[in-house]
This record gives C-alpha cells, structure tokens and sequence, in this order.
DNA sequence: ATTACTCTACCGTCCAGACGGTTAAGAAAA
DNA sequence: TTTTCTTAACCGTCTGGACGGTAGAGTAAT
C-alpha cells in the first residue's frame, strides 16, 4: 500500500481523460494503461479487473460529493444545497474529470451505478422534506446537475462568467 | 424507401431499449437486430454501419425539440422554454427512450454528437439574450435537462406527483 | 558481508470471445 | 422477373484477462 495508492490515483485520473477523449466507448485497458504510462499487465495488478478499475472512479466522485448528504442531519437540506453549490463550482478540473465515471459505469455495467443510485435517493429525499419550497429547491439541485451533466457529456461548456452568475443566481434561490 | 422506413424505425426503437436496458456500451449491432427481431445482416441492410443508426437516433431526438429553436423568431425565449416545458414532460415514454441515443452516440464517438452541440448553443444563446432575467431562465432550462439526464442515465426516476409539482414550478418561474 | 529468499511493482505475450462489417444466396413483393 | 428485403456463414480486428517472467528493494540466515 506504500506507492500503489499514487499509482492507483494516477491511473483513475487517466481513465477520466481517457472517456473526456475519445467517449466512454473508448475506456480500454491498454488505453488507460498507455494514458497513464504503464503498460497493461502493469494496470491489472493494481486494478485485478475492468470493474474494479469503475468502482474506484465512482468512489472518488461520491468520497466527494456524498459525505454531505449522509451527515449532518442537525442543518437543513437548503444549508447542505447550499454548499453543494459551493462545493461543485469550486472543484478543479481534474476533480470535474472524475464525473466521467458516470458515463464509463453506465455505458459498461449500469449496476454499478447503483451507489450513486442511492445518493440521488438520499438526496431528493431530504430535499422534499423541507418545509419552505422544496420544489424550487428541486429545481436548484436539477439545475446544478444538468449543468455537470451537460457539461460531462461534452453537450454544452458554461465559461467563467456565465458560471458566476449562474452561481450566484441558484445561491439566491436557495437562500 | 416503401417499407423500410417503418423498419427503420422498429430498429431504433430497440436501440433505445437496449442502450435502456443494458447500457450504452452493449449497444452492439448484433443486440439491436435481435431486440427488433431481425438478424444481423437484415440491420445492416437498412443502417448499412452502424454511425448511421447513431445518426438515425440522434436525428429522431433533435427533431422533436429542436424545431423550437430554429423558427420562431417572433417569440419570446421564455414563450419557447414554456412550450419546452409542456413538450418534454408529455412525452411518452417511448419518445423519452430516444434520450438514449445521447448516451450511446457518446459513447461510441463524441463527434456524432456535433448536431445535439449545436442545439444546446443555440439554446443558452437565445436564453442569454433575454432582457429580463436570463439566468433564472437558464436555471430552468438547466433544471429540465438534468430532470431529463438524470433519468436517462438512470441514476433517478421522478415519479408522477414530483413530476406534476415540478412542471407547474418551472412553468411558475418563467412565466 | 555474502548468500538465499521474499515481496512489490511492473512488463510482454498469448488467447478465447465479441464485435462490425462483407458476401452469396434465398424469399417475398412488385 | 426484377427489385426489395432477409438470412446464415464467415472474416479480420480488438478487447479483457490470464500468465510467466523480472528488476529491485528489503529481510534473514550463514
């Protein structure tokens, strides 16, 4: 566990570029093992099967993401939206990179999709429980998702300033 | 051109099934002849490779939204995403499985999705120039694309209350 | 301090199966 | 009987994964 941890982060990262490329189609073995500067064999010790490889993309999305919604039960559901939106629209590229696991989990085994399966659940659950206006929060939350969505599918790319006022807008809403 | 249009369509349909049923990446030729009940040469006859079917079901999903965007010079963006609105939440089912097309052609090569790029530009242009609060507007264009991706990909399904409260709500905020 | 051994982290090769697409031939419809 | 549609058999390529091997750093025994 002493160096495989940076490799194994190392490899994660080019299989997001690898789907960001050339689609989620493309997720080959040897074309992470290439992105990454390893060879095949090399990949399959640290990652013993193409699942494997998937699920460890989904952890570092939800690690990111998830904790909110599974803790801090003591702040309302519009606080945590609140600073999911902070949260999303502060992450890094790189960082943004691992929402394409969505595509590369869904595209091979839809099971697999099944953890973020549950964070939606969590999520839209909490969300209709509020007493104010959930249904404007819904749509905060939707709006922020298809934002990353479109984004990830390569549809649509929002530049800084439509972002800042994006932002800006959904906090107003939620506030 | 006599019958095989009528074919033609019976095979996308069951590409979207499949891609619905199994995930994009298990879009394969052979599964969608079998899924229509045709072989594999009887596909090809109509969808000689398979980027044309790609085509097809790309095709199919930007005709029935895309109009809006082109014509109308004359309406209001907030006139046209309330028409959006109405459009997309009374879909059938059968039409939402178009979706998947999205996701399939994402999959096998981003450039396909060229056309579903343009619409998306067009789109948060014509929002953009909006005098009276483009990015409330752009909040609810955002809310039902990820509504939409959200169910496409299969990481939620909103059931038919949600649904009823969510239209009247957009619908609210951009009227 | 040299020999023997072990473990981690990789590499290159190989293979069975799946895939997209071609083709020759037949059935149905016109 | 010509055109339209469909089939089964086949081909070359790619992919996931298995596998044997290896360089090097450490550990222990002698």
């Amino acid at each position: 566990m002493s160096n495989s941890g940076k490799t194994k982060k190392r490899i994660r990262k080019a299989a997001g570029a690898v789907v960001a490329e050339q689609g989620a189609g493309k997720l080959t073995i040897e074309a992470v093992a290439s992105e990454a500067g390893i060879s095949k064999g090399g990949l399959l010790y640290h990652y013993g099967t193409k699942k494997e490889l998937l699920e460890g993309m989904l952890d570092d999305l939800l690690l990111e993401r998830g904790a909110l919604f599974q803790t801090d039960k003591d702040h309302s559901s519009r606080k945590k939206l609140r600073s999911l939106i902070e949260t999303e629209f502060a992450l890094s590229s790189e960082k943004r990179a691992n929402a394409q696991s969505i595509l590369a989990a869904g595209a091979e085994d839809p099971a697999l999709l099944e953890p973020a399966r549950d964070y939606f659940q969590t999520l839209f659950k909490h969300i209709s429980h509020e007493k104010d206006d959930p249904t404007l929060t819904i749509t905060v939350a939707l709006a922020l998702q298809g934002m990353q969505l479109l984004e990830t599918i390569g549809l649509y790319q929002f530049d800084k300033n439509q972002k800042s006022q994006l932002k800006k807008r959904l906090l107003e809403l939620v506030s």
